[in-house]
DNA sequence: AATTTTTCATTTGTATGCGAATGAGTATCA
DNA sequence: TGATACTCATTCGCATACAAATGAAAAATT
């Protein structure tokens, strides 16, 4: 069999994009998404499930607590809570020992929302993880976070 | 040790957004897209870079063709392109046979910029993939293009 | 040949996501 | 106290990302 062209050139592999992490990685992200839009019933995004769902944990927080918490950029944040607030999941108020800070809280809409999407949130992860045996999950969440 | 009320209620274990392997995707993806940027000096973005290699390896074809082939949206392949054409790295042609097709090429420009990006890339790759052993990397790899 | 379906490209609207800049308020420290 | 540094929230610009609708052209079907 005859070396190609390429090989002849140098000793380095062919490059080629659909072989990358990267390229997998916002793949699977899209998977991911879509199958997370197609379960909740409320038309909650991935990151307004994210900003909720810590809400819940870590209420009453400031809004760059928030992000940071959900590992979203202050202008990322900003815009997901604005349209939280709009929906009246979530409530403002001014901080009493702080002038700069904004309170978030859940309201009662917020903690039923919550409440009712969490099981479809379940089984979104389960789906996303569907082609994957019990023990490739354990490792895959394993060196997935090694990356992040 | 008493159990907890969440316990008692039900058998089921507590939910937490920063556990799912939508929010690690996420995360990842983040980083990676940080990395890709910083490593690349033409201020080129993932999917741009996406773009111009699938084009180089699939040249002329059709901007849907580019779109399927690089996992973007035709609204989103669409915007690419643009900015490509822009910048003077891809050029357009109508398609002689069929009235709706654009055909995709590269310019003189665009297979430069390639060529003078490489190497960044696959750095960036390196160092997405820096946390994991190299038998970490194949098993991971593996795995998430079971979740593509 | 006429109808239906599919494909292609485009546009609109909504939602992230980040860099960078700004202004207001707070904390630190000389 | 006064200068400096930091934090918080906001805003602007740019770049994905998808749903949905549109119009034009091609392919498949009857």
């Amino acid at each position: 069999m005859q070396k190609s062209h390429e090989d002849r050139q140098s000793a380095a592999p062919a490059y080629h994009v659909d072989r990358q992490v990267g390229f997998f990685l916002r793949q699977a992200n899209q998977r991911h998404v879509a199958i997370f839009a197609n379960a909740i019933g409320d038309k909650l995004t991935t990151t307004q499930w994210s900003a909720l769902s810590k809400l819940k944990e870590i209420q009453p927080c400031s809004q760059n607590q928030l992000g940071r918490e959900t590992a979203m950029d202050v202008a990322t944040v900003k815009g997901v809570v604005d349209r939280l607030v709009k929906r009246g999941f979530v409530a403002t108020a001014p901080d009493q020992n702080d002038g700069r800070r904004v309170v978030l809280s859940l309201t009662e809409d917020g903690l039923a929302v919550i409440a009712a999407n969490v099981g479809a949130a379940v089984a979104a992860t389960e789906e996303t993880l569907a082609p994957l045996t019990s023990g490739e999950r354990m490792m895959f969440l394993e060196l997935l976070q090694k990356i992040c």
